[in-house]
DNA sequence: CCCGGGCTCTTACGGTGTAAGGGAAGAGGC
DNA sequence: GCCTCTTCCCTTACACCGTAAGAGCCCGGG
């Protein structure tokens, strides 16, 4: 237990020659404050990583302090995943223009979701898998102002009530299935799972009490295929797939517009 | 702390006039016996009441006894997601038969996985966000068995080797992104997520420090769109949806495979 | 000057993952 | 019979977690 780590001197623990003086050294501490470094403090170490206390310690605070703004850890998470797609609604290059057309709009959705999806890959996962506020909420447009926004958008341009929804729901999957994929191919704690795949063939003996302790211990010989073919399979860079994939689904919603009423 | 809850008597602890005599009573508890329960206590209680010393209850035992079998809670539950997986494959209903033609295999995983996340609601996101254990391996055919079933059951009908991959990414992408967002909607921790939307404008001072607590506190009035289109937006059965979308990446796989070489 | 209210810190409690070793129950040899 | 060895499970212990309750500091208004 170390419980008086820095804690002896109030106004400077860090730096010899620091900028103190008048200005205090922290800034405030607001909600917003909180949400931003919960979201900083995930980038960079990861989901697992992040507790209050430890967030506490990032904002030079002493962790309890953190429930004034936020009621408990679940709401924490709550509110930094929609605080990452409401900051998406402020994009200006995902705003929609008056003039534009609704695939345009439904291609700047895309890009910027999937941005978000790449800036915070360990972020995301909670966007797709988090339990939305109301049943009708789906992800990964998680607010009020997002679903309202994307199915007057398209009303406004023309779609039915069924045509809008059935448009919500396939963008919606569509965006989830695509995006999670890649992110948990790629931007993962970093080393440990390529590691564990590649201790192959580790000599054990075969009478352990563990009946196949982790499945990728036994030896590539038995899939030739995926030995064949592991080169094309590791390829990380899916945009021209997802932009492949877009428009058949682009597509496929011009083809419910039309349809359905 | 009542660590001493049943530990006196070994061979028998429960009923009167129970069933013992020669036979002991726990079954022997193995790796097997261990997955099986941990996947029965997610399904019943949620993920996130599983803890190690809980499991351990669940199975008569100790806790610290289910690290014989279980290297950590990690392990725990990719092992526990590898296992719901890997049933699948040896469901006769999945299985290929050899005169069958690829679509009809796409189609029996496809039902077969949806059957899987409808099963298994609340592990089902684990199986879609867990790192997988090699890059090329991507979710929801997290086996080594899966990817090498999948991949040459295409390429022993006509797939060639681009296809072939990329109905393995499409299909992924599309099982992980339907059923995700099915079950995030649906079989959640139950009452909790609409009991939060309906308490409504709950009468708050407007200058406490919380900026807005949470974001469903604010009334529908602002959303109209949402509000006229709230009952046809909380469908919950969305298998119609679900086989049309299938139907069409069936379709969409066909082309790949006529197009890549 | 005091003082009151908003932030932050302190303390505390039960629960969690897991490292380390102890002890009982059965298997096998003599 | 006994002795030993192996296998399994339990006990103890530690650092850390989320969070309830209240104490203390600091700053602005009178």
């Amino acid at each position: 237990m170390a419980p008086a780590s820095k804690r002896e001197q109030p106004p400077e623990p860090a730096g010899p020659g620091g900028c103190n003086g008048s200005t205090r050294r922290r800034p405030p501490l607001s909600r917003s404050a909180v949400l931003e470094a919960g979201i900083d403090y995930v980038d960079q170490h990861g989901l697992g990583e992040l507790s209050m206390r430890r967030l506490g310690a990032f904002l030079q605070v002493e962790g309890m302090s953190l429930y004034r703004y936020v009621r408990s850890r679940e709401e924490l998470l709550d509110a930094m995943v929609d605080r990452v797609m409401d900051q998406l609604y402020a994009d200006p290059s995902v705003l929609l223009g008056p003039g534009d057309d609704w695939d345009d709009f439904l291609r700047r959705i895309a890009t910027g979701v999937r941005r978000v999806a790449h800036t915070h890959p360990q972020l995301f996962p909670l966007v797709a898998t988090r339990h939305p506020a109301a049943p009708w909420i789906r992800p990964p447009l998680r607010s009020l102002r997002w679903v309202e926004g994307f199915l007057s958008g398209l009303l406004a341009r023309g779609f039915s009530d069924e045509a809008a929804i059935y448009a919500y729901r396939a963008f919606g999957s569509f965006l989830v299935g695509r995006l999670l994929v890649d992110v948990a191919a790629a931007g993962v704690s970093p080393g440990k799972t390529v590691a564990q795949a590649e201790q192959v063939t580790s000599g054990q003996s075969p009478d352990s009490p563990v009946e196949h302790l982790h499945g990728t211990e036994v030896d590539l010989q038995a899939f030739p295929t995926i030995t064949r073919l592991a080169d094309k399979l590791a390829v990380e860079d899916l945009g021209d797939e997802f932009d492949d994939a877009l428009e058949t689904l682009i597509t496929r919603v011009d083809r419910a517009r039309r349809a359905l009423t």
